[in-house]
DNA sequence: AAAACCTCCTGAAAGC
DNA sequence: TGCTTTCAGGAGGTTT
């Protein structure tokens, strides 16, 4: 389940094993991975060709690379289980390898995107004036971008109305945030997933931003969270923040705090773990 | 218009 | 034993 720190993980090894090299082929294997791409898979391989990769960049969980000389971006999301993997040309392909990206050079290295639930995909689109790729103009800055606006963040988020797990996860609020991360920084916090946006105070707000960063910068720094090897980097390499998950997973098991069982909820199609002593439900609505 | 809901997909694991 | 059901969830599109 890739989030900010996996896919910051996968752009500093585009960065330094991709950036800088020449397209030569691009071989389309599964339609569904580049359907963003409204040329379609034959455009987009050829759209492809010639040009040199430029430095990649991120905002969130999206990873885009600027083409050379071109106002286009090859832009990638990993979804729930794509991989950019740099292998050995002569490497068996994988399983559900569903793009191959070769290179002018003699490096005997190329670029796959691999993904078995197929929620991820590579398309290309022109860059907006500030050097972002087009249909990624209404993702927000993400919490380690420099030029989040913490302040902006809180008088948007109390014009909000809707609860705080919800908010962190619209992309168009705050980005890089899925479901692990929100609720490592609400335990964090001790804020319930279910507390209205509009109760919360600018210290409030605060502390949980400086949460999202503490967690976000603690998972990058181990490489990640990986709970199967649906999550790797470009070498293929787990990171091991699962084991230091202090919410995520954890129903059942004692609260790293106060002891207390962890529990689970089902919410929104997916599962909020919280503690239901450090992270009291919010009183309902009158 | 903003917020909530639906759906895409595969494979592991649980249920019967 | 083996088939069926459940679960994982990012985010665009649709509905309310």
């Amino acid at each position: 389940m890739p989030e900010l720190p996996e896919v910051e993980v996968v752009r500093r090894g585009l960065e330094r094993w991709v950036s800088g090299r020449v397209v030569q082929t691009v071989e389309v294997r599964h339609p569904r991975a580049v359907r963003r791409h409204l040329a379609g898979p034959e455009g987009f391989a050829k759209a492809l060709a010639g040009h040199r990769v430029g430095e990649a960049r991120r905002r969130g969980k999206y990873l885009w690379l600027p083409l050379d000389d071109s106002p286009f971006s090859v832009l990638a999301h990993l979804g729930m289980s794509g991989q950019l993997l740099v292998q050995p040309q002569d490497a068996p392909d994988e399983k559900h390898l569903r793009i191959r990206i070769c290179f002018e050079d003699g490096l005997g290295t190329e670029l796959r995107f691999v993904d078995q639930r197929t929620f991820g995909g590579l398309s290309l689109h022109e860059n907006t004036p500030d050097g972002l790729p087009d249909v990624i103009a209404h993702i927000a800055r993400d919490p380690l971008d420099t030029l989040f606006d913490d302040a902006a963040f809180h008088t948007a988020l109390r014009a909000r109305r809707t609860t705080i797990k919800r908010a962190l996860l619209d992309q168009s609020l705050i980005s890089g945030v899925g479901n692990i991360y929100a609720d490592e920084a609400l335990w964090r916090s001790r804020l319930h997933y279910e507390r209205p946006t509009g109760t919360f105070t600018r210290p409030r707000t605060a502390e949980l931003l400086g949460h999202i960063r503490d967690v976000m910068n603690d998972a990058l720094a181990a490489g990640g969270t990986s709970f199967d090897s649906l999550y790797v980097n470009v070498n293929g390499e787990s990171g091991y923040f699962d084991r230091s998950l202090d919410a995520y997973g954890r129903e059942g098991e004692p609260c790293r705090r106060c002891g207390t069982p962890m529990r689970r909820r089902a919410w929104m199609n997916r599962s909020s773990y919280f503690c239901p002593r450090c992270q009291r439900a919010p009183r309902l609505p009158a």
